[in-house]
RNA sequence: GCCCAGAUAGCUCAGUCGGUAGAGCAGGGGAUUGAAAAUCCCCGUGUCGGCAGUUCGAUUCUGUCUCUGGGCA
């Protein structure tokens, strides 16, 4: 581990629709925190009601640091993240208030505990070089390809994986140096500078929460979820290939506005999306290191939190 | 009332020239290093609508009944 230059924080995370955002401004109330979000689709201006942001209220009464810090059109990523939490954290330190990790981004809390590989970000151009490519020859060939010059990357990514083929392919191109290389010369280094004291709500019936995600999402169409989505379609300059356009949710009504999707068809689908989401948090979750669990909607979640907060005597 | 078309996995359907069946979606499990609310991998026994007949053998052919569409009266 490296020097525990920061004093602890608190980390909440959970499955979409667990009640993470109302938890956590329970605890704010109760202990000096601030809080920061760690969430990759809250990072984002203009993407409120879909993306269960907490309304312009709660976060007078509650601020959330990592929101509304990127433009729809512009990329996020978990090594900024990373580097914008930590930042976040030793201002909330310096001040003598508790950060407070709440989200559901589970990548971002991966890499800011274990910290994240020295390489370079995302190119847009060598990535359209390689689409390019793949177009013409194949993922398979590209995959081999990737073989030849990182067998450790090529061994781990599947080749039906464009997403990581594109980017093992993109960080050789551009540094000449393998992923697998740069997976090795991680080092203790970028271990967190602080303890972190950890809770997830995970829901002890899948049912319950598939319940409350359908509700959720039929209560944020009532809200306005649609001219939400509108407002971004009709601005011209982004598309939904876009990452902030990706968000479950945000491309089922993207594609009801393109005419793709009748109404009751992005109604379901956007309820799909969600639970598979939470299913794909959930597995994130199973087998996490030093996990406090807290039940899904339980009214001593607070001073189950409390409790163990002040035994570990922050 | 008559005619036609259907009835197969939770849903939408494919298929079996007669040897008890498989896709997509849903659902479940897993992976996860600058897109992660992303991307990807794995998982399919179901009286093949009921009953009867033909047959060594019927989900498949025949008859009949029930139900659902559509058409004609």
């Amino acid at each position: 581990m490296g020097t525990l230059s920061l004093p602890p924080a608190i980390c909440l995370m959970g499955p979409t629709a667990s009640g993470k955002t109302d938890l956590a401004i329970e605890i704010a109330e109760h202990l000096p925190c601030d809080i920061i979000s760690v969430d990759s689709a809250l990072v984002y201006r203009g993407m409120d009601i879909g993306s269960a942001k907490p309304d312009a209220e709660t976060l007078r009464r509650a601020p959330h640091r990592l929101i509304d810090i990127r433009d729809p059109s512009e990329a996020y990523s978990a090594a900024e993240f990373r580097g914008d939490a930590i930042a976040e954290m030793r201002q909330i330190a310096a001040r003598g208030r508790i950060p407070l990790l709440v989200g559901g981004t589970m990548l971002y809390f991966k890499v800011l505990r274990e910290g994240i590989a020295n390489m370079p970000s995302g190119d847009q151009a060598v990535r359209d070089r390689i689409q390019q490519d793949a177009d013409r020859l194949g993922w398979a060939a590209l995959h081999e390809r990737l073989r030849a010059v990182d067998p450790v990357a090529a061994e781990k990514i599947h080749p039906n994986n464009p997403q990581r083929l594109m980017r093992a392919l993109e960080v050789y191109e551009i540094t000449g140096v393998p992923l697998g290389e740069h997976w090795q010369q991680q080092q203790a280094v970028f271990d967190l500078p602080c303890q972190l004291l950890q809770f997830a709500i995970i829901p002890e019936d899948r049912a319950a929460l598939h319940a409350r995600i359908e509700q959720r999402f039929r209560q944020m169409i009532e809200q306005g979820f649609v001219d939400e989505v509108k407002a971004l379609f009709e601005r011209g300059d982004l598309n939904k290939d876009m990452p902030a356009l990706r968000a479950v949710g945000y491309r089922q009504v993207w594609e009801y506005l393109a005419g793709e999707l009748s109404y009751e068809e992005m109604l379901f689908r956007g309820v799909v999306a969600t639970r598979n989401l939470a299913k794909r948090q959930l597995t994130w979750l199973r087998g996490w290191p030093e996990l406090n669990i807290l039940p899904f909607g339980e009214q001593k979640n607070l001073n189950k939190v409390l409790n163990i907060v002040n035994f570990a005597s922050i």
